[in-house]
DNA sequence: GACCAGGCACATC
DNA sequence: GATGTGCATGGT
């Protein structure tokens, strides 16, 4: 991490009140549980929401958005249902491991695959072909009520930006840094969830691509003074 | 038509 | 350990 500027944390908590004031509570994950919150985040992976959101709707229409019956469906079927989210080879195959955990190893039951140390949780999560940091993050934040602070491509990039951490900081290093400053709040798991899908709300919106400005963003009023 | 999106695994040097 | 590449649809 190196050098750290001084209160580094109170800023960061300053950029989260200025977000919030724009955009309101987020109350993130979109989904109606906690097992489209999993299923989403691997079909999330490099793709726009709003692609996930057709491939997702596929399987609620055709009745198979159960770790039983998921499983149980052929992978070209599954990846057919998938197609308007991307990959979607790759992420059937992706989807099929996860849910060869679930189904085989906890019986289907989510929330027991879930449950424990987070520690354990996450490497159990990370040994699966095809979900990598952040996808286990946004299992265990979201699905899982750990405290485990995601980074995205968004939260590197604006940090960046912003020059809260330097260009090659790593995911475990913005992690630990996220999770070692962002504690002020009472119920830091409601802080963590909102707060990552705040950065979503900026990136989205205001920091496309890797452009230096964006205009009418509301975290500008902290960007380093010498490039504004 | 170009560029981008809430990554990840794998090959190669 | 760093860097490059394939995977693919849909929106701007």
């Amino acid at each position: 991490m190196g050098l750290q500027k001084k209160n580094l944390g109170k800023e960061l908590h300053q950029a989260y009140k200025l977000m919030r004031q724009r955009f309101g509570h987020q109350h993130w994950w979109p989904g109606e549980n906690e097992f489209e919150v999993c299923i989403g985040a691997i079909l999330t992976q490099n793709t726009a929401w709003s692609n996930v959101e057709k491939a997702i709707n596929n399987l609620r229409n055709a009745k198979v958005l159960t770790p039983q019956k998921l499983y149980n469906l052929p992978l070209e079927e599954l990846a057919s249902f998938i197609k308007p989210a991307g990959y979607y080879n790759v992420k059937a195959r992706r989807v099929r491991s996860f849910l060869e955990v679930l189904v085989k190893e906890f019986s289907g039951d989510l929330e027991r695959m879930l449950s424990g140390n987070i520690n354990d949780v996450r490497s159990r999560l990370l040994a699966i072909k095809g979900i990598g940091n952040e996808t286990a993050d946004s299992m265990l934040l979201y699905a899982g009520r750990h405290l485990s602070f995601v980074i995205d491509a968004y939260t590197k990039r604006i940090f960046y930006r912003h020059k809260w951490c330097d260009i090659n900081v790593t995911y475990e290093e913005l992690k630990a840094m996220c999770e070692q400053l962002l504690r002020t709040e009472i119920d830091l798991l409601d802080y963590w969830q909102d707060y990552h899908a705040q950065l979503v709300m900026v990136g989205k919106n205001f920091c496309k691509s890797r452009l230096p400005e964006c205009e009418n963003c509301p975290l500008n009023s902290l960007l380093p003074k010498d490039k504004k």
